[in-house]
Formats: C-alpha cells, sequence, structure tokens
DNA sequence: CTCCAGGGTTTGC
DNA sequence: GCAAACCATGGA
C-alpha cells in the first residue's frame, strides 16, 4: 500500500534517535519496525512512502505509532529565538517520538543505564530472539518482544547471559511486578503525568531518568524531559538549565531534538559514530 | 591498556 | 540532604 506523509518524516534519523532499538533493515533502503505483535516494512522518500500493512493497521497502529497525528514542522519550522534549539531542530528536522511499547520500554530504558546504544540493541535483539513469539513478517523471521508473564518465568541467570550484567535482577523483578498486576501497567495509561511516573519509580532499577523514558517513549507523555549524559551537556554548553524543559507539553520532543543535536553534531565529517 | 556508555543503588558524611 | 563508590559488559 502506497501512503503519503505531509509532515517532517526521516526514517534514518528516526532510527538513528536512541529512543527505539529493534529498526531492521530490507533491501533497496527498506526499513523494519515493529511494536507488539505488528510489523512494518517501509521504504520511500520525499512523502510518498510503499508500506507493508493494510489501511486499517497503517491508521490504528502505525499513524500514533510514529505520532502522525502532530505537526512537527510546526517545531522545526518556527524560529524559537533561541540559537541552542534553533540549531537543534535545524539539524533532527525529519525526527518524531514514538509511541512505543510500555513494557517494551520499560525493560529497555532499565537496560539502557550505561550503556551505548549498540549494547542496548544488542541484549534487546537477544532477549527478543530466545524468549519472543515469531511473527510473519514477509519471509524474514523476526520476533515479537516478550510479555512481563514470559520473562517473568525465566531465571536471573538466563537473563544475565542477555548481558544484561547487574540489570537482569531489575528485569526480573519488574517483569514479576508487571505480571503479578502489582504495577499495571495498562491501567496507567489513563492516570496522570506525575502519578504515571511515580509508579513506575517503584520498580527497582529505575531513576528519574528511566522513568521519564517510559512515561515520553511508552507512554507519549511528551511533557516528560529525560536528562541523560548528552542532555546534561547540552545543558551545561548552552548555559540554559531549562534549555528543554522550558517547553511545556512539548518538551519531551524538544528533548529529542536536543539529544540527536548534541550527540550527532560534529561526527558527521569524520565518518560514523554510530552505529 | 584506558575510557565511556540515553544511570541507579548503596554507603558515608 | 549530598557526594562518592560501586555496579557488569562491550565497544572505541
Amino acid at each position: 500500500m502506497k501512503v503519503s506523509i505531509g509532515d517532517d518524516f526521516d526514517l534514518l534519523k528516526i532510527e538513528k534517535s536512541g529512543q527505539c532499538f529493534r529498526v531492521g533493515h530490507g533491501a533497496e533502503g527498506e526499513f523494519r519496525f515493529i511494536t507488539g505483535r505488528n510489523v512494518l516494512c517501509i521504504k520511500g522518500g520525499g512523502g510518498e512512502y510503499e508500506v507493508s500493512c493494510g489501511e486499517e493497521e497503517w491508521r490504528d497502529v502505525w499513524t500514533p505509532y510514529f505520532d502522525l497525528g502532530r505537526r512537527y514542522s510546526d517545531i522545526t519550522e518556527r524560529n524559537w529565538n533561541d540559537e541552542y534549539i534553533d540549531a537543534a531542530v535545524a539539524y533532527g528536522k525529519g525526527l518524531r517520538v514514538l509511541r512505543q511499547d510500555p513494557w517494551e520500554m520499560l525493560v529497555t530504558f532499565i537496560i539502557s543505564q550505561r550503556k551505548n546504544i549498540p549494547a542496548i540493541s544488542k541484549s534487546v535483539e537477544m532477549i527478543a530472539g530466545r524468549y519472543g513469539e515469531p511473527l510473519e513478517a514477509g519471509g524474514q523471521s523476526v520476533n515479537a518482544f516478550p510479555p512481563a508473564e514470559v520473562l517473568a518465568r525465566v531465571s536471573e541467570e538466563e537473563l544475565r547471559e542477555c548481558s544484561l550484567g547487574y540489570r537482569a535482577p531489575y528485569v526480573k523483578s519488574a517483569a514479576e511486578m508487571a505480571s503479578s498486576g502489582e504495577l499495571d501497567l495498562k491501567a496507567l495509561e489513563s492516570a496522570d503525568d506525575e502519578t504515571l511516573f511515580e509508579e513506575l519509580m517503584r520498580v527497582r532499577g529505575v531513576g528519574k531518568k528511566v522513568a521519564n523514558c517510559v512515561c515520553l517513549f511508552g507512554y507519549g507523555r511528551t511533557a516528560r524531559v529525560p536528562v541523560d549524559v548528552w542532555i546534561a551537556r547540552a545543558i551545561e554548553e548552552s548555559g540554559n538549565s531549562e534549555l528543554c524543559s522550558r517547553y511545556g507539553d512539548i518538551g519531551g520532543i524538544m528533548q529529542q531534538y536536543v539529544f540527536f543535536y548534541a550527540k550527532n553534531k560534529g561526527s558527521e565529517q569524520k565518518g560514523k559514530q554510530n552505529e
């Protein structure tokens, strides 16, 4: 099926933006995304794309996933009268904040602490490969990310084999909480931001940064601003402690432009720093 | 070899 | 309350 997207939309930037860790590639510049039990193959550019799904799945699954109900060009084409922000949104034009599966985001960002992006991808992919259910993806073989009920039955030693290190008990405990109902990730979709944040903070291995990442990337709470080492550097470099947080309900989106800019600027002529 | 990675918990003051 | 030590592992 063909779809038109009349807004900022750059698949390569989205892949390299450090929010999704299981993006795959097919022939001729095709990208593969996974969420829940859905797999999407997509290729194209200039606003015109070929997608592997039908109309209903595009509307119900992938439109919210890519946050296509929001005009990011309203952000990137505006003058914010801030040198750092204006440079960041220009550099990152095409990015979007993805709305992904809350449980997968919780595990992924627990794993993310003190790991670089390739190492995070490797661990998450190994967990899906070993414990996830196989999905149909037009010939390719990919697995869904395993639900909490499944990971709760995996031993800590086995989890450790996915390069989780000291994070293995955190993931195990999160799986037990989420599968027993002690932590109701589904019900939290209707909670306010602060309640959601406080509930996520109850999980061992989850601090402010990881909780905010789950709020932003798993629940679409675009007011939440995760502060990692790159955002901290950007705050220091710009001399503005409110660099992202002053943008209210789109602070989290600003954070994504700033993260991408701070991490990647300066490395475009020296070859790839990411991979 | 050393240094660092989308941090968090524990410990000591 | 805050700062420092400590945590496993892989990549550069």
